[in-house]
DNA sequence: TATGAATGAGATTTCATTCAT
DNA sequence: AATGAATGAAATCTCATTCAT
């Protein structure tokens, strides 16, 4: 909280005027993140790009904001206990009205029709989670840790698992038709 | 803590006994989380089983344990801090270990070299984490949330989003030779 | 902790606001105690009197706060452990502020050089330190001890140590010019 | 308790054969350590030393075990709660014959009647208490602390503060006949 | 008698939330 | 509306004591 409404640069009870409790907060900070997200995504989409390039696009600017990421990781953990089930409704309307917007955008991009290209928002929403999880850690100096250790985390780094394996997943959506 | 305390049906102190702090007994519990999931899925793994039928089993044996995602969830994300340098790296061996036995696993069942093997391995990982996830936020009685609402979030059915990708991916590694 | 929230009227919460740990919290305490002793000090102190009604008057002001004693007593002990080093270098300098504070008047009551004042605060504190002592320990209803051990226990009467002896060590102060 | 087992090199719950809480047994050790002491007193004495080399005998015997003033320290501070009160009168007991012991050699050594002595005995206990207290505070590497805080610590020196008073107070009882 | 793993009451500390200004 | 000091419930952690072996 404090470290939130610092960032916000307001007082610790400010925050409490616009929401009930710091879940309903995050919440919708993480709608805000996901929609500056689809803005930049749609700025950066370029008709007829490839796959790899569209990959590797969605991982940029997934994480050029530094905060989107963990937020979306703790989304479900902890942020949607503890809100009111109005907002909670609200905040999911919103969200899955940005995840058609970064749909639609993958349809003509990729030329995939609406059924692919939800599945493929949904698909790369769930890699991007599971890939930049790792980056939550703490990070070590390198001289820390031992190089057998060092090699085995370095073999998660999320953004090469992130756009491979997204490749792959997009050549799938589009092999079923 | 009193929660793991009461799981564990010991006294809160007990567990100081063996963990220096939260953190590091959370750790451990993963790691045997881990080889109890590596056990399931060698004795359920069937040479020339297919890759859906693989995937589903995967699937299954990960969330068969109502601890495993929650604890590897939570990994990097809280757990890995507040850990003595050399308990990290004993654990960060032990988790190697595992995944390199599911890799073998993997090879064999799915007719893999290593370094697909391990490819499928990290990959699905990944996948796991940010598909279960969802499996995270709170469960709503049905009549609790309006039908659209309900119907976005069954889209992200971990269960599907799993399957579907990692054969996706399956595919993937296995066109890469 | 709590008693001593509970001393300050305010919440337990509360006292972390202005101290990182118990430890600088009864550091600054004892400091404050400190002042308000060489305060006291100052205002009872009358040019010309007795070597003997000096150390009765410092006896009394030092025990007149219940809580000086006890805090000076545990301050090695306890207190200094935990605490912040600069916390620490800052808490010492105000000690020995009114330490030489307490020199001063002890110079000018007393008619003593700087040297000769300084040995005495020295002196008067380490005696008091451990003639108070015992005033730490549980106090006994007069008919739960047998009479030799009373007598035993009255032959460490706090002041009588103190002021005795103190009278002594200002005699030996002097005479060595 | 474990460190005070391990030290005993006896298991944590073999102590509780023996003495009834924790208080009792640093109780116990007290006297034990005291009676050791006395000993090594009458050892070091020769008749007819001097009021300085007595003194200073005294000093280093006391500090000769490492564990004695701390608990010394201590005695009043929280031992003698929670100690069953025949216990604790049996201790006041042995505790007097011990000082009485040391009242005998001091009236010998210095040449003292038994009143004096017995003062002797009192107030170079307090003395001692009171100057070595300083050196339970944390040690720190000179590196680590300002000039002036190192010199106002070391003006607080446990060894010099007690033999020079211990001689002035030694001077004043001979005086008071 | 001896052990040391287990206990749980209590201490320290944190932090989301409130509320007087 | 905005503030931030104060709150206190809850979390983490400690350690004197117990008890099954």
């Amino acid at each position: 909280m404090s470290r939130l409404a610092k960032q916000a640069e307001v007082a610790k009870g400010t925050l409490y005027l616009y929401f009930a409790t710091r879940e309903e907060m995050l919440l919708a900070l993480c709608i805000t993140r996901l929609r500056a997200w689809a803005e930049a995504v749609k700025t950066l989409a370029v008709h007829g790009m490839s796959d790899k390039d569209f990959a590797t696009m969605i991982y940029e600017t997934a994480l050029a904001d530094e905060t989107m990421m963990p937020l979306l990781i703790r989304l479900d953990l902890v942020i949607e206990h503890n809100v009111a089930i109005d907002k909670l409704v609200e905040s999911k309307r919103e969200m899955r009205a940005e995840l058609e917007r970064l749909a639609e955008i993958s349809a003509s991009v990729l030329d995939l029709n609406p059924h692919q290209a939800s599945d493929v928002v949904r698909s790369f929403a769930t890699l991007l989670i599971g890939a930049t999880r790792v980056d939550q850690g703490p990070s070590f100096e390198d001289e820390d840790l031992p190089e057998d250790i060092r090699e085995f985390m370095n073999a998660f780094s999320s953004e090469e698992l992130f756009t491979t394996n997204a490749c792959h997943i997009l050549a799938g959506i589009r092999a079923n038709r």
